[in-house]
DNA sequence: ACTCCATGGTTCGGTGATTGAACTTAGGGG
DNA sequence: CCCCTAAGTTCAATCACCGAACCATGGAGT
């Protein structure tokens, strides 16, 4: 998208979420940090995305107190990044496109589910839960799962550990 | 973002979505149809976009089904790009993404103001009506005003149409 | 008929972002 | 000492985006 090159005359606040989160690649490693995805090599393989890209993304959301850069293991040092507040409340905005993109553009349909992980209702179109009525269901109580086998040519680890259930914002690795 | 080159491993609704509508500028010109800012010439002037990537983006999302290329007069022939149904199915992310700007990303808060135009309730983050309830509230019973004086350095005809309130989806020109 | 104007584009050279591949750095382990 | 992994950085080639200028069509004014 754009640094330093932004869209400057607009006053507008979806103008200015997409300057931070409009660009390509931005988006998905977000949606990868809700499914536990946090580790730069992880992210290489799962998103296989260019490695200068990754950087960049990852310094920019960091910057921005989208994501928190936190260290997991001492020997040798290893870092991840997690969402912040601020990062698990583009939830819904993630959530709206995936959904979307799943209804209008996936020729077999969503390619997973998501549901209220306390009484299993799959959301609705707003990230409600119909049962449990009251609004948005925070991240932390979303469940998802794939609704079809992972494709053949995506056999990495990363794609494996994604093949089951899970809850959004675990991390794929529980460190011990 | 790209043509030919997409994400192409993903096997992902999101990502289905974001090589369609996660190119630069394409989520302003959906905004700015749900604002009723429909024609070439006043998306140039509103967005400040280069004519040349409208023009590709408008064809791209006339392509793909967002958007309609609708004649609006014959003479001289005129044409306006207006929101499909599936076009309109994207309200849900806009204004997810717009409130997360607003919220995150604004230092005078939101520029503009969201309502259930039956009972002027603000809608709530997932884009229901607290009032009225039973979720969300379709673009066409949306009704928004800015929540602050217009910039001085955007004066253009668009710009002050678009000061007072109005409804979503309906045109700025009536044509009568 | 001739000129001017508005709308809705297209063309084009220059700049900046993205890409994939190779290289680097830091810390273990055998 | 050599090899391995994680997490980057560097670099040349490519692609997308930019702004400015140009073009086409169909009135309207004189």
């Amino acid at each position: 998208m754009a640094l330093g090159k932004d869209y400057e005359g607009q006053d507008c606040a979806l103008a200015r979420a997409l300057e931070l989160v409009g660009e390509r690649w931005t988006l998905l490693v977000i949606r990868d940090a809700f499914y536990g995805v946090t580790r730069y090599s992880d992210l290489v393989a799962h998103l296989d995305i260019p490695r200068a890209v990754l950087s960049d993304r990852l310094q920019t959301l960091t910057a921005a107190g989208v994501l928190e850069r936190r260290r997991y293991q001492d020997s040798p040092p290893r870092d991840e990044y997690v969402l912040t507040e601020m990062g698990r409340e583009l939830w819904p905005a993630v959530y709206a496109l995936s959904r979307w993109g799943g209804r209008h553009l996936s020729p077999d349909g969503p390619s997973r589910a998501y549901t209220h992980a306390e009484c299993g209702t799959r959301l609705d179109p707003a990230g409600g839960c119909p049962r449990c009525g009251n609004g948005l269901v925070p991240p932390e109580d979303v469940a998802f799962r794939p609704m079809r086998p992972t494709r053949e040519d995506r056999s990495d680890q990363v794609s494996r550990a994604l093949s089951g259930p899970r809850r959004l914002l675990r991390p794929l690795a529980e460190v011990d």
